[in-house]
DNA sequence: ATTATCTATAGATCTATAGATAATGC
DNA sequence: ATTATCTATAGATCTATAGATAATGC
């Protein structure tokens, strides 16, 4: 995914792939290796946190040994810096376009809402729990620190935008409440609409409520379309 | 606190508490080495996290050796449950008497959210951020669990009983979007007014806005005044 | 030759227990 | 006698490195 389409894609062709074979051999998902790992980790991480996941649980949930997991990755920090970072890209990417493609900053938020819990529910459930995880303060997590805090200043400032006269919320607490319901997300049960719903969420937080929500949801929706291919 | 008052408080009386002294001698806070222990605790849990905060860490900052610890507290475990255990119980008990002595359903989540953001923020920081530990997910935290479902089930409640017609949002996703946004308060800056704000997110997020919120916002403070001792 | 795995292991933890010791209380 | 600490340590990890090995690629 990150290094474009593979000409040839690595142990894909034939019947074997390169390199010594795993000892437990595995049915070949068409996972990169990289990605395998990537994949249990953030199911573990998830499930138990990070540090008290092993790079033992870790490589074994993949099928390999624990030393193995080093030829792809130096250290399970990387493996984590990784995950954080995937979660947070695509939505950035595409918060300055919805917000210039949108006539009123209400269809904004609820398209970037919209996007965000998305990016969240389609990656490896349980990514969200990591952006609350102690480790991720250390300085070699600030790439992913300072994409989510440019994040948090999209929210702020829609939410600036929006606040009605007298409402009695600040524009940075409504930007930490929409980022902390869009990071809520993965933790409720499965519902239909869930995005949408944690939209409806965001923009009454910041005032925004009834009709002009409704009309909200009906043009941020006609936006994301039109901003994130139907297919991405 | 747990056993009453004290007759005579341990290593109150006099200069010298019963018990081998210890190394680092300490100038004797007045509080209980148990207390010490969670303060301590709790600090490092929130800076680095439970897995990785280690007993001898916690030991440290106590000014006591890691084996120690074992006498007051059966392990690591037993510190967290406590932790968790004294962080929700005190909203628990006030949050039927506000249901039951507010008129308006929405006078009594603001007042519910301001009580459940105040005890988050009194306590040692960084609990708020124990709520999320997976570890919490394991059955020797069951009561911490079912204290919060039913915290969560008050919320959902109130939501239920607040949501105009057409908002396009589940009571359910409501309560789990108010006790988030509760609890990410400690993750905020301090700001005047904090627990207020929070309170008018939620309101907010629930359908209620303008001068309905407003109100509530009054009714609730003074039913919350009536419910929770000033000085508690 | 290159790639991706393996086995083996060093060194650094970390938790919890056993048993000794130094205070106060009676 | 009781209480709260201490020292010492066993046993179980866990991370990361070194070097061998078994595939494919050319």
């Amino acid at each position: 995914m990150s290094s474009g389409v593979a000409r040839r894609e690595p142990g894909a062709a034939g019947t074997g792939r390169v390199g010594r074979p795993r000892t437990r051999a595995g049915a070949g998902s068409g996972r990169t290796p990289r990605q395998e790992i990537l994949d249990a980790a953030a199911a573990l991480f998830g499930e138990s946190g990070y540090a008290a996941t092993s790079t033992r649980a870790i490589a074994e949930r993949v099928g390999i040994r624990q030393a193995s997991l080093y030829y792809h990755f130096a250290g399970k920090d990387e493996i984590l810096r990784e995950l954080l970072e995937a979660s947070v890209r695509p939505t950035l990417d595409v918060a300055d376009a919805l917000r210039s493609a949108a006539a009123d900053p209400a269809a904004a938020l609820h398209a970037l809402v919209v996007v965000d819990v998305g990016t969240l529910l389609a990656g490896p459930l349980g990514v969200a729990a990591l952006y609350v995880v102690p480790e991720v303060r250390q300085p070699r997590f600030e790439v992913f620190r300072d994409h989510r805090r440019r994040l948090l200043a999209v929210y702020a400032a829609l939410a600036a935008d929006l606040v009605p006269a007298g409402h009695p919320v600040e524009p940075a607490v409504l930007g930490h409440a929409c980022l902390h319901l869009v990071e809520m997300a993965p933790s409720l049960p499965p519902t239909p609409g869930l995005a949408a719903q944690v939209a409806a969420a965001c923009l009454g937080a910041v005032g925004v409520t009834g009709e002009r929500a409704a009309a909200a949801a009906r043009d941020g929706d006609r936006v994301r379309r039109a901003v994130v291919p139907p297919g991405a």
